[in-house]
DNA sequence: ATGTTCCTTCTTTTT
DNA sequence: GAAGGAACAT
């Protein structure tokens, strides 16, 4: 034991260790940029199943991310046994969740078979309903993605829409948005929909009213560890609370200066408040940083001394040494920046031994990448782009993922409608209202309706009307007979996807479209992403027996989950829609060992580090965003939040970085001028009386121009 | 029902 | 400068 304590603790430094080796109990762990947070946290993990001797299946993790929490794992495998590391339940908040209300199911009312719904169904969906409700969303100067995230917010802070339509006092837009909010709820629950907030939603209100589901996770779970704790909303730190049981605790790692998500409901103030929630809450700081050279950090840490609402104060330092000055690089437009990070590129990969993989380009807008791309493309630089639009949202896999949705659940109407004309068999608004309206009526939903209808219209004594109805649906209903029967003869999920995919006709649909549009120029070419849809199928396939092995032979008090082949297909769609932008790249492959360059946002470049690091188009209006700098005079948490975000992106690098900026940039299609961020004078003011020589950065102005 | 053209309006960031 | 909507033609 004292063996491996030791072996535990040999490679941390004693603040490090101090966390790893706290008595049990809630912590707090303050761990500023690069200060060993993942490495506190693997460690943690070991010290609890080898030191505290706590079965793995008793230990939770929540991390931000899938990818994080396979991370987890895997260095988790390297240092025990295989089935020990995959017992330990971790995963993000969505999907622990989703976990949980699967198993629950049948016990809270819900069926075991709903469907998780993304952005994209979210949105068709409340524009459906504000059509239906005669509502003109630009009369009442809203938008539906402001409805959107409207609704969200309000789940986040636990929020029923009955709630909010009690609260509602002669506001056109907030009652527009309660109306629709309740008839979002109100469809969601017909068609057993689960948006992403409704996932965390729906658990907590589980645990809080099923006390007995509440103590089985309290006796379930001895530890509970959370990373990213700065990130976690009100909602979930709600959910965190109700899993500890009386006599289980709260790790939380977390830093509130890489707080970056708060538009999406994140509440810093909960690192303030889980002191005073908890009891007998330790608190430990990490600040002695390994990732950086210290120019780097030098520039970080001036920075976020500029912001208003720090919570916990602290400076970076590191051993490493000074490093190379961080340049702070300006350019005339985009695309001689595009040009420069190009050859910057190359030029670290041919002298100076860098390996692509080791760089990244950062920036705030997924949409500035275009230029970075054409540049590295054009030069041969193999790269790879994460964030933006997510192969999983291309409208072509949203089709097909509807197609298997019909397939698990029947009363998903918003994916029959979805692809119910795709590929064209001429039905127009007006037939498909026609069915739903009568769906409606019968409380039924929109395909068991077509159901009954066909079956009525196949009878003698049926009425002409209703023949001629049942006519125009023919064709659909006869592929939907034809997918249902594949189904129930699949042997496999990877052959069940690629024949739906063929049967279904939309990759011939696709193919023709391609042809139309000389996809085959710009490279996306939609009938092969179908393919590509196929392959994450097998993977998933694989992956999933091999898991679910592991699983039932470690994890035996799961309650009572059958799995089944129709399970494959809930798990695979529903692990789509939860998947995160850094586990696949845009082309939807997944991450691969090979040597490209990553390009990405800075959101999703949280908690990933790099030997350089290019922030690309540093400019105001873009970082801090305009949207931030208009709030100004309301509030200064939105520019502050924008300073985190340059922040946490300065923070990625070890070795090199390079700021950018460019005097001109195309904003509506319109070239305009732009001037550098002002967070670049921020950092350069404090050492303008310095000496070059003294100043952590130089000031550089490219000879590629 | 579908395809065309011309119009407006936008731009964060993601599980 | 793209994407989505309205208006019109087929």
């Amino acid at each position: 034991m004292a063996q491996t304590r030791d072996f535990l603790l040999k490679q941390l430094n004693e603040r490090q260790k101090a966390a790893v080796s706290a008595p049990l109990g809630n912590a707090l762990v303050v761990a500023g940029a690069g200060t060993g947070k993942t490495r506190v946290l693997v460690s943690r993990v070991l010290w609890l199943m080898l030191v505290e001797n706590i079965e793995p299946r008793r230990i939770l993790a929540v991390t931000f991310t899938n990818k994080a929490a396979g991370e987890l794992k895997e260095r988790l495998a390297a240092l025990v046994d295989a089935r020990s590391a995959a017992a330990i339940w971790s995963g993000t908040f969505h999907s622990i969740c989703l976990r949980l209300l699967r198993s629950y199911a049948n016990q809270i009312g819900l069926k075991h078979d709903f469907t998780v719904m993304g952005r994209d169904d979210q949105h068709s969906l409340v524009k459906r309903l504000t059509k239906e409700h005669g509502i003109n969303l630009k009369d009442r100067r809203l938008t539906e993605k402001e409805v959107v995230e409207k609704i969200s917010r309000f789940k986040g802070k636990g929020q029923r829409a009955a709630e909010i339509c009690r609260q509602i006092h002669s506001d056109q837009k907030e009652e527009t948005v309660a109306t629709l909010y309740a008839a979002y709820e109100e469809e969601c629950v017909r068609q057993d929909l689960l948006d992403y907030d409704e996932l965390i939603l729906k658990t907590v209100e589980m645990l809080r009213d099923h006390p007995e589901l509440r103590e089985l996770q309290h006796s379930r779970f001895a530890e509970i560890l959370v990373d990213e704790f700065q990130d976690t909303s009100t909602l979930q730190y709600e959910l965190l609370k109700l899993l500890r049981g009386p006599d289980s605790h709260l790790f939380a790692v977390g830093d509130d200066d890489q707080s970056i998500f708060s538009w999406r409901g994140a509440a810093v103030g909960n690192m303030q408040s889980f002191a005073e929630d908890l009891p007998g809450v330790e608190r430990y700081q990490l600040s002695d940083n390994y990732r950086s050279m210290q120019n780097i950090l030098d520039m970080a840490n001036v920075l976020i001394e500029q912001n208003h609402e720090r919570i916990m104060r602290k400076v970076l330092t590191t051993s490493r040494g000074q490093g190379e000055k961080v340049q702070i690089c300006k350019f005339q437009n985009v695309s001689s920046q595009a040009r420069f990070v190009q050859g910057e590129i190359s030029r670290l990969c041919r002298d100076e031994g860098c390996k692509p993989h080791e760089i990244a380009v950062l920036y705030r807008n997924a949409n500035v990448s275009l230029e970075c791309e054409k540049a590295l493309a054009a030069a041969g630089l193999n790269y790879q782009v994460f964030g933006g639009q997510k192969f999983f949202d291309r409208a072509e896999i949203q089709d097909a993922i509807a197609y298997l949705r019909i397939l698990v659940n029947e009363r998903d109407d918003s994916a029959l409608m979805r692809i119910i004309n795709v590929p064209s068999r001429k039905l127009g608004d007006k037939s498909v209202e026609t069915l739903r309206l009568c769906a409606r009526e019968r409380s039924l939903s929109m395909l068991q309706c077509l159901g009954v209808l066909m079956q009525g219209a196949a009878e003698r004594d049926a009425g002409a009307e209703v023949k001629r109805l049942a006519h125009k649906f023919d064709s659909f209903y006869g592929v939907y007979l034809k997918l249902r029967s594949l189904r129930d003869r699949a042997c496999s999920l990877t052959s069940l996807v690629r024949d739906v995919l063929e049967q279904s006709g939309l990759i011939e649909h696709y193919k023709q479209l391609d042809d139309k549009n000389d996809a085959y120029k710009t490279g996306n070419i939609r009938h092969v992403n179908l393919q590509e849809l196929v392959n994450h199928a097998e993977r998933f396939e694989q992956e999933n027996s091999e898991l679910q092995a592991a699983v039932s032979l470690s994890d035996t008090a799961v309650d009572g989950a059958k799995p089944g082949s129709n399970d494959m297909l809930t798990a695979f769609l529903s692990g789509m829609t939860l998947r995160s932008s850094l586990e696949l790249n845009q082309e939807g492959q997944v991450l691969t060992a090979e040597d490209f360059v990553n390009l990405m946002t800075i959101h999703s470049a949280k908690g990933l580090e790099f030997k350089a690091v290019f922030v690309v188009s540093f400019n105001d209006s873009i970082l801090p965003s305009m949207y931030a700098t208009q709030k100004l005079n309301f509030n200064l948490s939105a520019l502050d939040e924008e300073r985190r975000l340059a922040y946490v992106a300065i923070t990625r690098a070890q070795d090199r970085l390079y700021l950018c900026y460019s005097e001109r940039m195309p904003i509506y299609g319109q070239w305009q001028d732009a001037s550098p961020s002002a967070f670049l004078r921020e950092m350069i003011d404090p050492y303008r009386r310095k000496p070059d020589k003294d100043r952590p950065f130089v000031i550089r102005l490219p000879d590629y121009e």
